[in-house]
DNA sequence: TTGTAAGCGTTATCAT
DNA sequence: ATGATAACGCTTACAA
């Protein structure tokens, strides 16, 4: 030893970062007398750490009130127990079910969903996807199967699973899970045909680019064709979906030969023939019934409550759910997975039939 | 040079992670021939990066596809872009605008929205709100006051904005964005006063948890008292919405001095009462006015449509999410911005009053 | 304006 | 069943 002071290997000036005092995995390791990797374990693969440990473990968890940091997991792993979902819209009648089910399965088993809303717009849903992209989403799901190059070419690349909702396209390779429309076109004109209505009309939705509409029509032709009747569509120029609704009902029924009973692209066209007939005291369904579809909060609180086609919404959710939380090893892989799930509408009776 | 094989410098056998061959920040320096940071600043602090390599870097992200990685910036950020939100429900009538504005206006600047859903439950809250932490988020968002001890502890130490929507507390610690349900019956109340209405009753919610529905009642008592008139308050014993408020729509006008206008403590409670008014022949609002509160969907759609109070949801999820993004630096700060945000509701007069 | 180096908290890999 | 170590891709702190 000499007699000057020891330099004790010079320490270079550490740069320490804040952290907000938050416990991490390894004073949780220490207080318990472990390596990191264990604790590790213990939230992962549980039955590979000892019963022993595992006691200790929870206590020590319990006494530091650890929570894990996902976001180093997510950077350590390269993948993260994030799902990604880009919706048309939250707030409309339709979707919120879907996101409900969907959401409330996910956080059962520990993953969280990342929302964002395209308004069907396809550049709003590349934006949401390059953006969810960024977080190294364990799965994404997108509604409609129309989207932008780039957003093909991001999702054929991600190396994650991808599922479509909603419209079924069975050609196309992302996983699928949704219904027909023009099984619900098919539904309602075999329903109103077996109800032994005779002349039977279909409006479609004012809106242009509502193209589902327009499969709907085509299921409701196909059927109508079968049984040798005519079919008559008509398309509302009004906007307004109850003014549409009311003008479609006043042309289909205040004409020559009128329609004994109607089939509408969705319930507020249906609600707004309602209104229309209720003010001409035109008698529904004796005169003419009618049929909506989507079986929104309204259809069951108009007088007279209307039949409608109820979507598979909250299905829809679950189902694509539980498939991703098989494809990521969160929930055990069945047998015999199809690519594609086909669900079915169902139609409900009320008193407008 | 010995002629031995240079030995240089024994590399012990690397541990490469896969990574799915996805661009780094690093690539893309090596393409522009720059350090990884001044990539970095490109994104956060584009200002700080000259114009020249600016166009070099858009340039070679652009080409090689580079999406950042959030995971791996948050955890050397200590902090995420994401924003966590604990909603009661999604596909109720109520929550949905403000979940769908609140998510926009994050989208916009960057941030993503994380969503859970309570069911009004306090312990399903925490689990959410314990949950959102492992992400480090930037802010938190909670509907109610209510929460488990754990919650008030967990947002207390979080180190993060939290916001606290619908019900004005101002009380509280967390930023409040809201209204107070008091000035709902107020409002209602101060209404059909002024339209001329004597006899005005209040129905509150048949279900019993539902406290913000007794404050609505409260506001109303309060100016009734005021105008020194006697209120009357029903409760219906039916739970599904629509018989109870046909069940007090027909108690409060099927009796010694009837009430010739009602407010109801929501929208489904005055629409079952429409559906009844109706079936029972009796004019609405001539023999009884209806106001409801919520503006769901079906207000403008019943015959006659039903005034009725609309809350600022959309607004809520608005101000929220401004106010978090000015606390986070993501938009400027104000110079006098309010800890408590006291939104206006909105009387919606249609054809029931 | 740009660069260097260390460090964020976890998990994959290899070792015992 | 448990541990040592490096690596994940980025940003902070400090330097030039």
């Amino acid at each position: 030893m000499s007699d000057s002071v020891a330099p004790t290997a010079v320490t270079p000036a550490r740069k320490p970062r804040s952290n907000a005092g938050r416990t991490t995995i390894r004073q949780v390791a220490n207080h318990v007398g472990v390596s990191a990797i264990t604790i590790s374990r213990y939230f992962k693969q549980p039955d590979s750490v000892s019963e022993e440990l595992r006691a200790q473990i929870a206590a020590a968890v319990a006494e530091l009130g650890y929570v894990p940091n996902q976001v180093a997991g997510g950077l350590a792993s390269a993948s993260s127990r994030i799902v990604g979902m880009v919706i048309p819209n939250i707030s409309g009648p339709i979707f919120a079910n879907t996101i409900q089910s969907f959401s409330d399965i996910l956080n059962q088993n520990g993953y969280q969903l990342m929302l964002a809303s395209s308004y069907f717009s396809p550049g709003q849903e590349e934006n949401a996807v390059r953006s969810f992209l960024g977080w190294s989403p364990a799965a994404l799901v997108l509604t409609s199967y129309f989207h932008t190059e780039a957003t093909e070419k991001m999702i054929a690349q991600a190396g994650i699973p991808v599922v479509e909702t909603w419209d079924l396209q069975t050609d196309r390779a992302p996983i699928q899970v949704g219904f027909h429309h023009q099984d619900v076109g098919r539904m309602a004109a075999n329903y109103l045909i077996d109800k032994g209505y005779q002349r039977i009309a279909f409006v479609t939705n004012s809106i242009a680019g509502d193209f589902s509409a327009l499969e709907r029509r085509d299921g409701y032709r196909e059927v109508m064709q079968q049984h040798q009747r005519e079919s008559r569509a008509y398309t509302p120029t009004a906007q307004p979906p109850l003014e549409a609704g009311e003008e479609a009902f006043k042309a289909l029924t205040n004409c020559e030969n009128p329609a004994d009973a109607i089939i509408f692209a969705n319930d507020n066209l249906a609600c707004g023939a309602l209104l229309a007939a209720q003010r001409a005291g035109i008698k529904i369904p004796t005169q003419c019934a009618i049929v909506g579809f989507g079986d929104y909060a309204i259809a069951d609180k108009l007088y007279p409550s209307l039949t409608t086609i109820r979507p598979p919404a909250t299905e829809i959710g679950e189902v694509a759910a539980r498939r991703i939380l098989e494809l990521v090893g969160a929930l055990p892989e069945p047998e015999n997975a199809p690519e594609h799930f086909h669900l079915q509408c169902e139609l409900v009776e009320r008193e407008s039939s």
